[in-house]
DNA sequence: GCAATTTTTTAGTGCTTGATAAATATCCCA
DNA sequence: TGGGATATTTATCAAGCACTAAAAAATTGC
């Protein structure tokens, strides 16, 4: 059983598989995974039909490649949650990572996940994003857990629902800075949960 | 020039314009607008394309008219704000409200509005929506401008990207309590925001 | 050079899409 | 009774969709 392309027989393949991903990830970014037609990948990448399907087996396959490469690209809620510090600061400033990322490219507005498969008519294009953006929310809320259990489910909640609104909005245009701003005010909830439902036992561990 | 169907000659039609638009915004808010064929419109109806065509001209004027009969029958931000009263209770009132309305039907989840045309094919039905919410939130902020002028940009935008954000997790499948939960704690940001930045000279008028 | 393997090119498949031309049916009014 | 107006039915239309069968081309190992 032989892997890689190290001396495997038969006619080479012409075009780069990493460079289609990426490529197809852009165009599904632009336009959602309906926006894309086969017929706008190819010519894309400029080939024909039967190559794209000899390397990718369907559209909705390619599309989930795209997804977990781009999951596995994409930076983790654990790197704002700093020990110590407070909870609504880490909230505050993931929210604001992802307000820039969602408008600082042109044409690639919002979210990959949330937006390519919203009104999707693929039921398994649809599924794999959305269970990618629940997993998402699942570790934050478990890294919330850890300190503050009775409250990360509704801080999970409500972040989850900044970032479909977030990414909604850039895609409709709004500026980098209207953006950030909402995100930080949306935080001034976390801050207020915090203070207002005290834990029993302070003697916790981890964030605020 | 005769007006209404009185008393004006030819054939009658053969199906209740008024019904027609009911179905279709039913069909249009559960699957969103390219999610509906023409084929399942005049199936749904009972008709063929052509007596469709003479009644609405095409798809996106048939959703366009649906559009406004929606936005008429839509509570405007106005019941909500009360003289005298806090604004953070009035958006949290009105967003509560709407994770009610966005969860309580078994099919037709989310906002309409938002969700019918999101990752839509067809620019004039997506800039039609667009413009209705965008109207909405002016609305929402001229009426908050009569008493936080200061505020009134940052509160309208946040609930603007909370209506997004509740819309597509109501249509995920999100409970009623899990929203409403949400909206609650979205509203804490406008508490903050109000006391944080109390206003010049409180000689104003209406809401705190 | 030959066989095996893989990808390429070429030319389609069947299906769905929004929208329509032409002929026919049904109404009002004179 | 007939003309004008409107809506109906029937039968399409061209374009786009994801996808593929068949054969030719390019590589490897022998």
């Amino acid at each position: 059983m032989r892997d890689k392309e190290s001396g495997r027989s038969g006619r080479p393949r012409s075009f780069d598989v990493d460079a289609a991903l990426e490529l197809g990830q852009r165009l599904f970014h632009e336009r959602g995974y309906d926006g894309v037609s086969l017929a706008d990948l190819t010519h894309a990448l400029g080939i024909a039909a039967p190559s794209f399907y000899a390397a990718f087996d369907s559209k909705a396959a390619f599309f989930q490649k795209i997804l977990g490469r781009h999951a596995s690209a994409t930076p983790p809620f654990d790197e704002f949650l700093i020990e110590g510090h407070p909870i609504a600061t880490a909230i505050e400033q993931f929210l604001v990572a992802r307000a820039v990322t969602y408008s600082e490219q042109a044409l690639a507005k919002g979210c990959l996940v949330l937006e390519a498969t919203h009104n999707c008519s693929d039921p398994s294009a649809l599924s794999a994003a959305e269970q990618i953006a629940e997993d998402g929310r699942l570790h934050m809320r478990d890294l919330l857990a850890k300190s503050r259990p009775d409250l990360s489910e509704p801080i999970s909640d409500l972040v989850a629902s900044m970032m479909h609104g977030l990414s909604a909005l850039a895609r409709q245009g709004w500026s980098t800075d209207r953006l950030v701003a909402a995100a930080r005010n949306s935080a001034l909830s976390v801050r207020a949960m915090v203070e207002n439902a005290k834990p029993g036992a302070p003697g916790g561990s981890a964030a605020t």
